[in-house]
DNA sequence: TAGCCTCTGATAAAGCATTACCGATTTGCG
DNA sequence: CGCAAATCGGTAATGCTTTATCAGAGGCTA
C-alpha cells in the first residue's frame, strides 16, 4: 500500500494547481516550494505512482519532452507556446478528425497540438524565432 | 559544396521510395541494400545535409522517436499504426482546427496525428494491446 | 588523370532523461 | 507509543539516440 507523504502530495498539488501539463523538471521546481529538499528522483517516483493510481497521465507533445497532467475525463487537446514553452489545455475538438485517414485505415484515437503564442503579456509582445533552411544542391547534381 | 555520393543518394532514394516518414534506424536498414556497408553515422550526416538543402524535414510524432520525410509543399498530417509502428501520411485536414485555441491565444500552426491500424492485412487481423491502469488510493487518504 | 577536399565507416564519446541503489527517515497500524 | 514497511534524498548508473573523431577511400574540377 502507498503512504501519503508530504512529497507525493506536493507533486500532486502542483499539477492540480497549475491546471496544465508540466515536465518532471518543471514540477520539481514548483513542488520544491511545497516540500523543501524534494529530490528529482522522488518526483519521478511520485509521477509513476500517481499514474498507476489513475490520478495523472502522460501528455506527449511533438518536439517536447513528456509532460504530465491530472487525469481528465473529457477529450481535449494541447497548446504549446513557442515563447515560454509552456503547455496549456484546449477544451475543444472539431468533429470529423477521425475521418481523415485513408480508406482501409482504422482510427482509434488522435492527438492534436496547437503551436503559437499564449495570452501572457510577456509572450504577446515578443517576435517569434524560426529559421527557414535554404534550398541547395549537390555538386554534380543527383545520380 | 556537397558531393553526390552513393551513400547520400541511397538515403534520399529510400525516403522517396517509401513515401512515408521513417526513423534513422529504419532508413538505415533499407538504405543498406542500396549501399552495402552503409554506416549509421552516415545516415545521420546525410539527413542533416538533406535537411539543410531543404529536401527532407523532421516529423515529430507523439510517443515516437523523430521521423524524417521528403519535404512536402502541401499541408498534411500523419497516421501511426499501433501494430507495425509505421507512420503514414494523411493528405487531408479539417478546417477550423486553428480556431480551437482559447481567447487571446494566437495559433501559428498545428500538428495532428491519428493512431490506429493501417490497411496492411498483417495488421488488420490482429488485436491491439493497451493496458488501462486501475484506480487506487493512498493508505491514509489525502492530506 | 592529378590532386585537393569532402565523405565514409567504425567506434568511442557525448548528451539527457530516467532509474537503481542505499543508508537514513517517515508513515501507519496495532 | 513501537516497530515493520514504505519512502526519502543524493547520486551513480543505465539506456538510448545522436555526434565527434580519424585514418582511409572517393568525388570533382582543371
Amino acid at each position: 500500500m502507498n503512504y501519503a507523504t508530504r512529497q507525493r502530495s506536493a507533486v500532486q498539488k502542483t499539477l492540480e494547481d497549475a491546471g496544465r501539463p508540466m515536465t518532471p523538471a518543471e514540477i520539481w521546481t514548483v513542488a520544491r516550494s511545497l516540500s523543501p529538499g524534494l529530490g528529482i528522483a522522488t518526483v519521478y517516483r511520485a509521477l509513476r505512482i500517481l499514474m498507476d493510481m489513475g490520478a495523472v497521465e502522460v501528455v506527449e507533445i511533438p518536439g517536447a519532452p513528456p509532460h504530465y497532467e491530472r487525469k481528465h475525463p473529457q477529450h481535449h487537446h494541447h497548446f504549446l507556446c513557442e515563447h515560454c514553452q509552456r503547455v496549456f489545455e484546449v477544451e475543444a475538438c472539431t468533429s470529423g478528425i477521425d475521418q481523415l485517414a485513408p480508406a482501409g485505415f482504422t482510427v482509434k484515437r488522435h492527438s492534436l497540438t496547437l503551436y503559437g503564442v499564449c495570452n501572457d503579456p510577456a509572450c504577446v509582445n515578443r517576435p517569434a524565432q524560426q529559421a527557414q533552411p535554404a534550398v541547395a544542391q549537390f555538386a554534380g547534381g543527383f545520380r
